[in-house]
DNA sequence: AAGGCGGTGATTGTGCACAATATGGCCAGG
DNA sequence: CCTGGCCATATTGTGCACAATCACCGCCTT
């Protein structure tokens, strides 16, 4: 099955699908993304796959081992934790930010966002939703204005999707919805110190529900568990 | 002058070699990276040259023009602000979580780093002293324990270089190294408040430094003003 | 029978050649 | 004299082929 998608494959173009790929789930943590498969998959040469996927492990999304080849990454409970940790202190402090800037229209975007994502949610589409619901942490820092910032969130939210694949405690309810709507009247109301507050006990709780001890070994691959 | 560096020249070297270079503002913002000047430089094929320059440009050290070329980025006023503001929302609490986790071995290095850092001072190599005094920063965070707010805070180091060089008001003094040295003490002390104030300070005092009014053109190429 | 070891296959790493595209100078027209 | 378009040139983007390296596996030795 070659060609799959059609011309427009450029390395970002790639990286950009890989990345939602992953953070739909539809691709697990320490899946092998070989780069002829990859290749034969999007119509594209190695060259243009191995940039790609260069550039997601520089994200920390996959792992290159060299001469072994590209791996979506496992985060480990240390880094999992460290992830959270870097979103506590990074996040809340947007959210405040952001209140005191929100329009009309970032309103209405995120309105949307919500949206969609309760649609793909009501849908069965667990990954998209999942996409969806951490781009709405990204959007927030695009709202305060700090594109340095920004990057740096949309980087932990990525490792976030991984760690949410390895060590989320509940398969049902991807919940949360709710916090986003009262963030979103937070920031509606310009209200800094509240949106700092909610988002700060947003990520506690999506911190809360994930099984971080030590040994959580989903057991993907067992030939791994020796590797690092 | 080709094969001016010795074999071992893998893409990873070659990036961190140009990083060092940039710290060391032996190239300025600005400056045109050639793919085939670099790899005579360096004695290795464009191939090689081309992944270290798109992994700089994902650390925003330099800016890749599709079919034009990779150039030393120049942060505009705005991501210069930017950058420093993530550093005061990252740094000052990794200064106090290392405060609390500093070792004899971790002061011991330290110290030799802020020598070094004198040492290259006092050898007039102000580029180098700039290196070791950025990687003073990202030290404090490998010694909070936190791996991921450390790759984060060396790109906000890397990019600080650039913001400097572009835009640092005095020549004469790099001074700082009081500053530096009064953060050992209280990492020294563990006095975790202390730390995280010095370091707030800190880079307050580094901000103030630079000259960032909106029209701070100094002038090296007129023709990228128009570009984005 | 267990452990060490070299053959073999597959996958990645790199250099190279060709194609695509932007740049800057040149020429024609007003 | 200035403006507009065109072509030559240089540089980057990509595919491809060869080389390097590692994992797997069967065999030999003890």
């Amino acid at each position: 099955m070659s060609d799959t998608r059609s011309h427009p494959a450029s390395p970002d173009t790639l990286a950009i699908s890989l990345t939602e790929a992953i953070h739909e789930h539809r691709v697990l943590p320490g899946m092998k993304l070989s780069e002829d498969e990859v290749g034969d998959i999007y119509g594209v040469g190695r060259t243009v796959v191995r940039q790609a996927l260069r550039s997601l492990a520089h994200d920390g999304l996959v792992s290159i081992e060299r001469n072994r080849g590209a791996f979506v990454a496992r985060p480990s409970v240390k880094e999992a934790r460290e992830v959270f940790e870097a979103r506590a202190l990074l996040e809340p402090r947007m959210a405040r930010a952001a209140a005191e800037r929100t329009t009309k229209e970032d309103m209405a975007l995120l309105r949307a966002h919500i949206a969609d994502e309760h649609a793909a949610l009501d849908a069965g589409q667990h990954g998209r939703a999942l996409n969806l619901s951490g781009h709405f942490h990204v959007e927030i820092a695009r709202i305060a204005d700090q594109a340095t910032v920004e990057g740096f969130i949309r980087q932990l939210v990525s490792r976030s999707s991984l760690v949410i694949a390895l060590y989320w405690r509940r398969r049902n309810a991807m919940c949360e919805s709710h916090a986003h709507h009262a963030l979103l009247e937070a920031l509606s109301a310009h209200d800094g110190a509240g949106a700092e507050e909610l988002m700060k006990g947003h990520l506690l709780d999506l911190l809360s529900q994930l099984d971080l001890r030590d040994q959580a070994w989903t057991g993907v691959s067992l030939r791994e568990a020796l590797r690092p």
